[in-house]
DNA sequence: GGCTAGTTTGAGAATCATTCTCATGTCAAA
DNA sequence: TTTGACATGAGAATGATTCTCAAACTAGCC
């Protein structure tokens, strides 16, 4: 079957809302694109894997950007605005896969994504609520870094484990969930 | 409906697997129960959340301390031997409100789950393969621990964050993965 | 301008680890 | 033995995440 037909009237603009019936992802972003250090860096890292920075995955990187912390898909499309779960879904895993997003979990059901150490320039852990799930940055300090890679050292010389990165979470309650009842 | 025969056969053993038609869970273990410290420190926090340290779940206790790392359900189950998905979450669940038993997230979707470090007796973080998700025992220095702290303390300072635990995974790639090829 | 090839989108279906349901088995105490 | 409470397990349900595929879009060429 061919529900598509030859001439599509060119502007219907249903419901009155200008501009919405088109996908608004055009990748040809006049200038504006290059202004933002991070943005040229997530077009460069975009691609290296032969994928587009649309107009969509920009907005979500924007509001993963000013979230500030660890979103779920619920504050991630909220965030944006208008926003299918298929399409966050899939380009959360194109990001991901571009080294731009990565994949953060909490202590409950719900997968948090946020940008990349090396997209948001500073490394960090991470503070999460085992009461309500929240999940916040938590810088680190030089002391703790040394312990780190001295322990990350150990494990090598002990299993023969390649170490790579590391991940601290602590674990506990915010400080909303704290001025609630137990 | 009444599917219960008022004087059952007492001891039909299908299918010719003796011992097999009861379940093999009872609780009455006359005296071994209290012999393993690790036993004794399970029953209690069992029995203090109203639960019985049935012999199913001494049986899942024992793979999960005989395991030596975060296991799977796939590995408990084999490690088991007989062992019903549903049964296994159930148990799972229970071992876990008790504090016997804690979840462990690692890189791929598989939750895995170990003994409590107050079961096992000691504090250790994890090495998590990002290839093949095999997830083993870390041990931790006191330096390690004494920055650990300091951090701890320094996120309750500046955001009101009453950090309880903190968890520690060092990815990389395991040695069976390292051989292997990209 | 239009035409073609390749990419992105999004609604809905499918996946699948995990949780829930409930009939039945078992224990403990009266 | 009876009663009440708890444990089990096969299967159904849940739900976050992934997959499917037709339609919408862009880019490059004519
Ligand atoms: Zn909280
Ligand atoms: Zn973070
Ligand atoms: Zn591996
Ligand atoms: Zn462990």
């Amino acid at each position: 079957m061919g529900p598509k037909e030859w001439f599509p009237e060119l502007h219907p603009e249903p419901d009155g809302e200008p501009g919405r019936h088109r996908y608004d992802w055009a990748v040809t972003e006049p200038r504006s694109l290059a202004d933002e250090p991070i943005h040229r860096d997530v077009a460069l890292r975009l691609a290296r894997n032969e994928q587009r920075y649309t107009r969509q995955r920009r907005t979500m990187v924007e509001a993963l950007a000013s979230i500030g912390r660890p979103a779920t898909i619920g504050e991630l499309i909220e965030a944006v605005g208008e926003l299918p779960i298929s399409t966050a879904y899939r380009n959360l895993a194109v990001l991901g896969d571009a080294g731009v997003v990565r994949r953060v979990n909490g202590t409950d059901e719900f997968a948090r994504f946020e940008l990349a150490e090396e997209v948001s320039g500073h490394h960090h852990h991470h503070a999460v609520c085992s009461s309500c799930g929240l999940v916040i940055d938590a810088t680190s300090s030089a002391r703790l870094e040394m312990a780190l890679a001295e322990t990350a050292r150990a494990i090598a010389a002990e299993n023969g484990f390649d170490v790579a990165d590391h991940r601290l979470e602590l674990v506990g309650r915010c400080l909303s969930c704290a001025r609630t009842a137990t």
